[in-house]
DNA sequence: CCGTTGGTGTGTAACGATACACACCTAGAC
DNA sequence: GTCTAGGTGTGTATCGTTACACACCAACGG
């Protein structure tokens, strides 16, 4: 990249100008400037006429807010710690509509919001800490993840999605466990092999493909209790999880899940039926099966998560929550500030073409 | 949702404890206590230790970074401001990449990063002002967007990504007309009826089909330019700019990109070129083309923007810039605080075979 | 034995704004 | 004419922390 010139920023010497002096010049008391922008009615016509004059005269760009949340004990800014990579954080969909459901709420109510990212070292506390917040909203991280502890040490109001129960934090969620019980319910039926596909493991977010293993060792809340009620629906089924495949994927996205469904399809008993953990990712498993010539529902099921625009563009059978309505909820709550709540979202199966029966 | 009882957030009345408490508690100076925090090399082990007993007894969270930043004046904290409605803010790929750029560099240094999502509101100016950041980053917004006269009213560092040009702030982008101009080439070479995919030329964000008009109007620069480019690219190629097609998705996305180019292809004079603004975009109408049974590219020749993943998949002709680079680029030049310098990003256009010749 | 150095502790004065309480004045009620 | 109410202006005391400057002491070289 090539840097070309650019104009100054300010007056050369110019610190910025104070409250204190924008009184004096418009020949008021401090306290007069200072109604004149937090409580304009308090002020005669006359005398915020003179404080607006002068504070445009100095170029005072209005109190500033480090003062002020000082003073005032709050900040006006939620903090969103994201406990993801920042590769993925931005590129997550479901983070993405999670963020647009906290975004609104702050929009809503004139908050900024500050957004963490946790990378896994030792310094994401001292972030925590350091973090001008009135509350937090944390999004995906793994149960021992001390970021947790961090946010807890601050004592500020504070809400994890999806888990892990923390004493002292709300908690906001769907039951995954059932609702992937109740989805895998719709995805094995009839099927001779199934196989699911999940989010990763653990943070080194390796790709692999192997049989159903134990999940206690899982550190992600959602993941594992979405692992749980798969097996649990295998279990219904007949199945041992054991025999049920468990492709692992690194991301959440359509094209690495097609990937992952094109090895799957091509294996010598390839599975005929696949729960995914989102639509996205289902989207991927669709277009692999369309790209290997595999009928779906008929040769294949499938199944994704969100009930997401994708999943009624292809027809899937999907579970139906909206993480937008939870990123909300957790701001809401994370705002208001009462006791500790613990929501339990909303869910539903939506049936669709995607799946037989 | 239902709401279960929740555990008490903190002690009672216990409002928190402040840094003098702890002193006393510890039967230190205030400022011993103050340097076991920010330098704790300055402070003796034995000092160190009786401070820290003391905090763990208080329950104390580590000097208030309100307080802090007043006191040291800044803020670590780079604010983003988000000019676009919430609903796309999180879920378009192109600011997906532009914020992980930021949010790297932000990581880097041991910055926060405060979202300030826009909404044409007129309150967006006073959300600027109350923002407790150190500089900002402007990411699409209008050319006449109020929002950029109340950020450059705060006089801090602050960077805008693609345009416009705005006095005393700097500037990060491509030169979107030349690139634009450039793909173009690429995409109707051999046509005899091309048609672009264009973002929303207005805040209002409709969808529309039509032909090629006056771009004065369009108030996104970086939109503005492209299309001027593919304007240029059409007269290079001898066509008159109202006989080109210009349909407008309302956001970026692959699936509306899908359904506008589903319809355009079902024109009965098709068009035999595409340029588009996104890969995602792109990606739409080769989906489209593969479902209306168009080779690409011998019936129809379709380029990108971006080169990302998905144009590597898919064979597609596109430009290659980084935004993630450029995310990073506006952060460091916001957070470095020099004058406001323009940086023109680098770009290429990679061929694939999504295009003729 | 003196002067210098470096490590450690501390008091004071901001940083910039606002809550609070009080003073003053003008109207209007009685 | 007195009293109350409401509108407007202002002084002071913080909010919680950190920069700065200085004091003190032990160690050490000459």
């Amino acid at each position: 990249m090539t840097t070309s010139g650019g104009a100054r920023r300010s007056s050369p010497g110019a610190k910025r100008a104070t409250l204190a002096e924008v009184a004096a010049l418009a020949e008021v008391s401090v306290m007069t400037a200072s109604y004149t922008y937090s409580r304009p009615a308090r002020v005669s016509d006359e005398a915020r006429a003179k404080v607006l004059a002068a504070a445009e005269r100095l170029g005072y760009a209005g109190p500033d807010p480090r003062a002020r949340s000082l003073r005032r004990g709050s900040t006006q800014t939620l903090g969103v710690v994201l406990g993801e990579h920042l590769t993925y954080a931005f590129e997550d969909p479901q983070a993405a509509r999670f963020l647009a459901g906290i975004a609104q709420v702050c929009t809503e109510r004139g908050y900024g919001m500050t957004i963490l990212p946790v990378t896994g070292a030792p310094q994401d506390a001292a972030r925590v800490r350091a973090a001008a917040v009135d509350g937090f909203v944390v999004w995906t991280t793994a149960e021992d993840d001390p970021v947790l502890d961090a946010v807890r040490a601050v004592r500020r109001p504070a809400v994890v999605h999806g888990g892990p129960a923390v004493p002292g934090l709300g908690l906001v969620g769907v039951d995954n466990r059932a609702a992937a019980r109740a989805v895998g319910a719709a995805a094995f039926a009839g099927a001779a092999r199934p196989a699911v596909i999940s989010f990763p493991l653990s943070r080194s977010r390796e790709t692999t493909v192997g049989p159903g293993a134990a999940t206690d060792g899982v550190l992600f809340p959602v993941t594992r209790d979405r692992l749980e009620g798969y097996r649990l629906a295998a279990a219904d089924a007949g199945f041992r999880w054991d025999r049920v495949t468990v492709a692992v994927c690194a991301r959440n996205d359509a094209a690495e899940a097609e990937a992952v469904a094109a090895r799957l399809l091509a294996l010598p008993e390839p599975p005929d039926a696949i729960a995914a953990m989102s639509d996205e990712q289902a989207a991927g498993v669709v277009r692999a099966a369309r790209t290997a010539g595999r009928s779906v529902p008929r040769e294949l099921s499938v199944t994704g998560w969100d009930d997401a625009d994708v999943a009624v563009e292809l027809g899937l059978t999907s579970v139906a929550q909206s993480l937008r309505d939870q990123g909300a909820a957790c701001a809401r709550a994370a705002l208001d500030g009462g006791p500790a709540v613990t929501v339990a979202a909303p869910w539903t199966v939506v049936r669709r073409a995607s799946t037989r029966g």
